[in-house]
RNA sequence: GGCCCGUUGGUCAAGUGGUUAAGACACCGCCCUUUCACGGCGGUAACAUGGGUUCGAGUCCCGUACGGGUCACCA
């Protein structure tokens, strides 16, 4: 028997008024891309309409807890941006905020509802060992029992399950925000679980009843859940209570690797999370912007999105319906954009820990080095191979000093350096401006184009055809002393 | 297989009956340049398909194909 006075009090603690939205992950340890956009669009509806994001942990899957889970999702949307007003650790007016710790609540709501007609007792421990699957209700005999004679089987301490009681005629009509209006006969509706043997709701009773409990006024979740949606509509007229706007997103593809075929993203096959790509270099608030545009589009052709200027134009309009493929060339593109609006003090601090990975010598300064790289970077993790020339010349063919373009072959290279050592030696102040000034007056006395002097230079600097910075800034980088050094290696060993 | 959903260039996408069908990434070319980049300019490339409705269809309707989702005491 449910207990009425319980109940009422549950709903009077209900928030009403203004928009609640809430994320509600299970907690398997691992955020990836499509989970993030549907965190990201919920905390949007939120913060555009001014209303409250909670987060709720959805845990009732005993067999799959997972040690350390909610961290990362507490530090994922934590380094998002997307803090929440209502959930776990911060508490709120409709806590607790994970699921196992309201158990209590489901058993008394599932009560509540067969006392209501709209749900029953099954005893007939049915699962999948037919290995059939599929379709059952249509003779499960418990559906007939009569309550009288269900309650007592229960209480003789019989184990049994709580089911939804389906209509078997006509159909269901749901609407969805970005699908609209869906309708199914209900006589593909399954007579699905509402509570299991273990006493714990399944993920969709659940989920109906803490969004009815805690206010929720959009239901924010991926597309797989959209064909079960039905029969959640079907729960809240049950129960008589006011159906949230749902919010289905279509789901993130990925370019299988292996078969080129477009696949949804998953754990198993190691597509990225969150973590991941923090991991291989890309910033936030490049990688939220990236994952704003995955599915959504605010129209218009601007692209890049602080994540409040996002919350400020964030409509539901835009969202599409079909699935979008993760592209990250696209990730990488927004990267370097967000690296390069980066002032250059802040860009400096971001990249000194991958110079350092490959540039120990305490005489260079990474500071010098960064300003290099910025305009030139896409990914933060591809810094430490394009600087370790600096530490330790790496062996290169003298072939590196043919260059077609500037003009120049191996024995003009030598000679260039050779007639070149002695004018660097000589300079009375090494910076850019009396480098390039030392260089260029020897390419003007000597009739040829700054190129055939310029690479000559570079390439016994840094070993490297590719380089960030010209001979000039990496000269000035080097100091005298090394770059002098450098110069009469390639003399001595070409 | 049943049911549900979707389909504009390789990718993200604008487009809500009348457009030369935007823009971005990627790709290619040119320019700039002491290399590579950055930047600038330009280019290749799309309405899955067949029927309707309409003076007119990427936009509306139906079929087909293809893709995705779902059919658990998982979420």
């Amino acid at each position: 028997m449910p207990d009425l006075k319980w109940l009422e009090d549950m709903e009077k603690r209900i928030p009403h008024g203004g928009v609640r939205t809430r994320f509600a992950p299970s907690p398997t340890g691992y955020m990836h891309v499509g989970n993030l956009r549907t965190a990201l669009y919920t905390w949007l509806i939120a913060r555009h309409a001014g209303g409250k994001f909670i987060l709720r942990i959805e845990d009732t899957d005993q067999g799959r807890l997972v040690e350390g889970a909610v961290d990362v999702i507490y530090r994922t949307l934590a380094e998002c941006g997307l803090d929440h007003d209502e959930g776990p650790d911060v508490g709120g007016p409709v806590g607790p905020y994970i699921q196992t710790e309201r158990r209590g609540f489901y058993k008394e709501y599932a009560e509540l509802l067969i006392e209501k007609g709209g749900a029953y007792r099954c005893f007939c421990g049915k699962d999948d060992s037919d290995g059939e699957g599929g379709f059952e209700k249509a003779d499960d005999p418990c559906r007939a029992l009569s309550r009288e004679e269900a309650d007592e089987r229960a209480r003789a301490g019989e184990s049994y399950v709580i089911r939804q009681k389906m209509p078997r005629e006509g159909s269901t009509t749901f609407h969805d925000a970005v699908y609209g209006d869906i309708t199914v006969e209900n006589k593909e509706l399954e007579d699905q679980i509402l509570i299991k043997s273990d006493g714990l709701p399944t993920y969709n009773f659940a989920n109906v009843i803490d969004d009815h409990l805690m206010g929720i006024t959009h239901v924010v979740r991926g597309a797989e859940y959209l064909s079960s949606a039905p029969k959640y509509n079907l729960l809240y007229r049950s129960f008589g209570w006011e159906v949230p706007t749902y919010v289905h997103c279509s789901s993130v593809m990925v370019t299988d690797s292996e078969t080129g075929a477009a696949r949804k993203m998953s754990k198993r096959h190691g597509d990225p999370s969150y973590e991941d790509l923090i991991a291989s270099g890309y910033l936030t608030p490049a990688v939220v912007n990236y994952v704003a545009l995955l599915g959504w589009s605010p129209g218009g052709e601007r692209e890049i999105y602080s994540l409040s200027e996002l919350a400020e134009i964030f409509d539901l309009h835009g969202v599409s319906k079909s699935p979008a493929v993760f592209d990250i060339n696209k990730l990488t593109y927004f990267n370097a954009e967000y690296l390069r609006a980066m002032s250059p003090e802040e860009f400096a601090a971001a990249a000194t820990p991958y110079i350092r990975q490959s540039v120990k010598s305490p005489a260079i300064d990474p500071a010098q080095i960064a300003a290099l790289l910025q305009q030139r970077t896409e990914r933060l993790t591809e810094i430490p191979e394009k600087v370790d020339f600096f530490d330790a010349l790496p062996d290169y063919s003298p072939e590196l000093f043919i260059h077609k373009k500037s003009k120049t072959d191996i024995p003009g290279s030598l000679e260039t350096l050779k007639r070149l050592y002695p004018v660097l030696e000589g300079l009375t102040d090494w910076d850019d401006e009396h480098i390039l000034t030392a260089l260029t007056n020897m390419a003007e006395a000597e009739g040829v184009k700054n190129a055939r002097i310029m690479w000559p230079l570079r390439v016994a600097l840094t070993g490297r055809a590719v380089t960030p910075g010209g001979a000039v800034e990496i000269a000035r980088i080097l100091g005298r002393d090394e770059s002098l050094r450098r110069i009469k290696f390639a003399l001595e060993n070409n």
